[in-house]
DNA sequence: CACGGCTCTCGACAAAAGTCAAACCAGCAA
DNA sequence: TTGCTGGTTTGACTTTTGTCGAGAGCCGTG
């Protein structure tokens, strides 16, 4: 119980304002403050997610063409940002329908595996916050330097902090030198724990990852140019949480896979909420190859994005609606 | 309305309005409509729960039940003190809020009026000290003998000690032999000045005691055990500062009640904080007749009666939220 | 094809909410 | 004691939002 008089009063003001719906003079003369401090406290209710407001996102599955890819590439839900120009910053779209649409599926109770990149981190940036308690988050990776705040550990704690949840985070390095060391890492009690409980969230938040010179592993310096290039030519086709991934969506079978510490790709499958959300029009043979691994449930794109997965889906899945 | 533009519309409005942040003529130009219309979408939208605005309820479980006790009963403020089990005594619980309620209530120069108890004193004896020398401390009632320190007197002076401010004691017994004595007694200068002196403090705090043979009135000797057997079958339903009290919260029309010395119930109303706090659960009835006497305007309990308060105000208060 | 009845839309105004610098206050150090 | 610091609170001002009545568009009917 808060006998904070500040958090006392937020939440009265709160109360009195949004389920009374007087008018902020109302709610200051019966607290006996101005009205000046209600807007501030208000305002305070709001960020710190005493009051939450949520916008539905039916909107943006409800269109043509979000069904034809349900049903072209046979996934749970697709959104479809709208990219007609108006807002400045079409990406920015796509984070904020992202952030609404994980904030919807989020369930009390569940356990939610949140992987990193940039992608990810501006949904945590412009997530609005909220109260879940017996919420936990998991880290799905090892962690790895990156610039700004992208890093693994960041963009969970980020995501626990803005739900008010518990955050697990994963104290390990995302890629080793050695094989051997790998194995050793993962074979440890802690990390070992940390790796089994993947498979047993509710839901997973992961963007994919481009394997070119551009890529993030390569930027964060976990792959030189050159690896990669070595890589690609052997069918890399993606990155999911670290892991590389060939066009069907498999880990392919390379030393860099055997030296990371992070989530199988079979864990992942085995959450029933694989919530995939892209930004950038150059990830789309990676998210081909994620979607054909079976690694993505719920999607969440841009339209140009998603007008060429319905190209790419082929006439034959066009004609269906 | 068959393909419902407007929906789509209200949508939209809704999504740039609540989820980007834009101001209502920014959404009016966007969508190429005038201001006038979005905030009529805005509306509709809150109406419809395509946005929907909620107060957290599961970091604030006490608070919102909290605010749900001040709609149904009509309070000003309640407190709820947390009883998961964890602590030893949850009657200190609520004793350490009480006495944070009752500083917090109490400003300069103020005039406060104390009656007496278990509960009352467990507060003055766990309160911090303060430095309050304008404050003034008047007993409610008359005096009478108690188990350890819980008589009237007590529980003033040790009040008026820890805020180092004026106690003001009660020279006269709390309950007489006769009528007569009690008329004479409440007619003399000293006891008539503080008796009139009681409808001009500031704030008040009491407890409410039960009217079964474990009630402190019995215990203490001022009824015995059949007497109170007969005043409940009467209609008593509680004690307040030595008097008995009905179901609504009168003062009982009876021989007891015009014996003893003790603050008029009117008088009581008229102070402006009437500080109510219940520990243990056997007081739920008197509890209620209080409250439905306009004897409590600010109340602190425990989670467990603040529950059952609220299951007992009806259903018909619960769904404010 | 003109007519009510209907909803949707807009402009203008009034009301409410947001903002900011200044005042205030408690706590602390000198 | 005095002065300083960090945070809250406030009044005055600006911006944003809500509302209302008038008018526009639409449709079925006589």
């Amino acid at each position: 119980m808060a006998i904070r008089p500040a958090e006392q009063l937020i939440h009265k003001a709160a109360w009195l304002y949004y389920a009374h719906g007087l008018r902020q003079d109302q709610v200051a003369s019966q607290l006996k403050i101005s009205r000046a401090s209600v807007a501030m406290y208000l305002r305070k209710a709001r960020e710190t997610g005493i009051v939450n407001i949520s916008t539905s996102t039916q909107l943006f599955t409800d269109d043509v063409m979000a069904r034809k890819l349900e049903d072209a590439l046979k996934l749970d839900t697709v959104w479809i940002a709208p990219e007609n120009g108006h807002v400045a910053d079409p990406s920015i779209d796509i984070a904020v329908l992202a952030a609404s649409v994980f904030l919807e599926l989020i369930k009390k109770g569940d356990r939610i595996g949140v992987a990193w990149g940039r992608t990810i981190y501006t949904i945590a940036d412009i997530m609005s916050y909220a109260d879940l308690q017996d919420v936990t988050v998991v880290q799905l990776c090892g962690n790895l330097g990156a610039p700004y705040s992208y890093r693994p550990d960041q963009c969970t704690m980020e995501i626990a902090r803005r739900l008010n949840a518990k955050g697990l985070n994963f104290y390990a390095p995302l890629v080793l030198t050695t094989e051997e060391l790998a194995r050793g890492l993962r074979a440890e009690p802690v990390i070992r724990e940390q790796l089994s409980g993947i498979s047993q969230c509710d839901l997973a938040l992961y963007s994919v990852g481009t394997v070119d010179a551009d890529s993030h592993v390569v930027k964060c310096g976990a792959l030189t140019t050159s690896e990669m290039d070595v890589l690609r030519r052997a069918g890399a086709a993606g990155v999911i949480a670290g892991q590389i991934i060939d066009a069907q969506g498999k880990a392919l079978d390379c030393s860099y896979n055997r030296r990371i510490i992070s989530a199988e790709l079979s864990s992942l499958r085995k959450i029933e909420k694989r919530l995939v959300v892209v930004q950038e029009d150059s990830k789309f043979e990676p998210l081909v190859a994620a979607i054909a691994g079976g690694l993505c449930t719920h999607l969440v794109v841009g339209a140009r994005m998603a007008r060429r997965l319905l190209d790419h889906a082929g006439p034959a899945a066009e004609k269906i609606a």
